[in-house]
DNA sequence: GAAATATATTCGAATATGCTTATATCAAGG
DNA sequence: CCTTGATATAAGCATATTCGAATATATTTC
């Protein structure tokens, strides 16, 4: 198997509690930097930081609408599929 | 959706190359600490401690047989399935 | 064009990760 | 029990991440 350095920054970027909120949240529908501000408990200089690394990784991107940028997950299968693998294989007892 | 502390641990556990690689190996079949020496570029002491995180993130286990460890993924579903969600998703154009 | 709103960037301190070297544990054979 | 082979752990240092505070940029409105 063949091991793309893409798949680790794709990993690393959705390996924090935030980003991993943010994409969770991004996958019901497109959201602007503010909207996420009332969502989760983050300010938002650290929202637009987090969002910078999920950018990098090309994890998220987004259109800008006038002064606002709408954000969406711009791989759904890929962000979608992991959180239901994770959700549907919960670690194995003991 | 909600989501599990536990789901970033096992992001986090596999957003680093050598273990990513590590774990690519296990699903080929159970390997021993020193097999995998051979296969990584990387020492018997950085292996183990790689082991040790993906241990802890419920991503593989061992069985012991006499002095060595036999290593195998615990969730071969989960690991199995990002890899190929990560193959098969790779980044859009620009 | 000044003020207000929306978002991004920079910087610094705290904390976390990664890796090396050295040492510890532990099982098997003699 | 002493050695050897297999693996784990600890200490220490270098580098990377994280987040807050402050500042910068861009867009709309008046």
């Amino acid at each position: 198997m063949v091991i793309e350095k893409d798949w680790v920054v794709v990993l690393k970027a959705l390996a924090h509690p935030t980003r991993l909120r943010i994409v969770a949240e991004l996958l019901q529908g497109t959201k602007c930097v503010t909207s996420m501000q009332d969502l989760l408990p983050a300010s938002q200089a650290n929202i637009s930081q987090h969002l910078g690394i999920l950018r990098n990784a090309r994890v998220v991107d987004f259109t800008q609408d006038g002064a606002q940028r709408c954000y969406y997950v711009c791989r759904p299968e890929l962000v979608g599929g992991l959180l239901e693998l994770l959700r549907d294989n919960p670690a194995p007892p003991a």
